[in-house]
DNA sequence: GCCAACGTTGGC
DNA sequence: GCCAACGTTGGC
């Protein structure tokens, strides 16, 4: 199995790229996308890269590199009452929601923006960037990738 | 804070 | 299974 790379979006005021380098891992729990499940679920396996997207915030950007250090499994917090992500459809028998592992790799010299991602026409075919894309996991290709590590670096 | 673009829910 | 209403995401 090839490595394959993916983009996560956070909210930096929920998380941060600056929170993941405190604690070097965390597990990535709160998707509730079906699309951004079957990622989690069937297609993103250990050692994947990741780039750490940080979204509704000014400017948005690339901040880093992450990487998965596990498979998917069921996310716990779709089981707990307290739990702001709580989903009573799910049982822990049946999950309905998964999720990784990531573990902090290195924080860009150069953050990128979403502004140059849009002007580099390299990237124009990332989904990051396609209108009305609202998807918090999404795959990105090897190219893209390879771009956008020499743009951060 | 606004609002466009989606995703989900639920009545029928 | 359709679709209107509603909720959420996320750039600006």
């Amino acid at each position: 199995m090839s490595k394959k790379y993916w983009l996560f979006k956070s909210e930096p005021g929920e998380f941060s790229i600056d929170d993941l380098k405190k604690n070097k891992t965390t597990y990535w729990d709160g998707v509730r996308n079906y699309q951004a499940r079957n990622f989690l679920r069937d297609e993103i396996k250990k050692g994947d890269g990741v780039l750490f997207y940080h979204s509704n915030t000014d400017p948005t950007e690339i901040a880093g590199i992450c990487e998965v250090v596990n498979d998917g499994y069921p996310d716990h917090t779709q089981f707990d009452p307290k739990n702001k992500h709580y989903f009573p459809g799910s049982k822990e028998n049946n999950p309905t929601w998964f999720m990784v592992d990531i573990k902090f790799v290195k924080e860009f010299n150069k953050h990128i923006s979403l502004q140059e991602i849009k002007e580099n026409p390299k990237l124009k075919n990332m989904r990051l960037i396609q209108k009305g894309n609202r998807l918090s996991v999404m795959p990105v290709t090897k190219d893209e990738w390879d771009e956008i590590l020499k743009m951060g670096s």
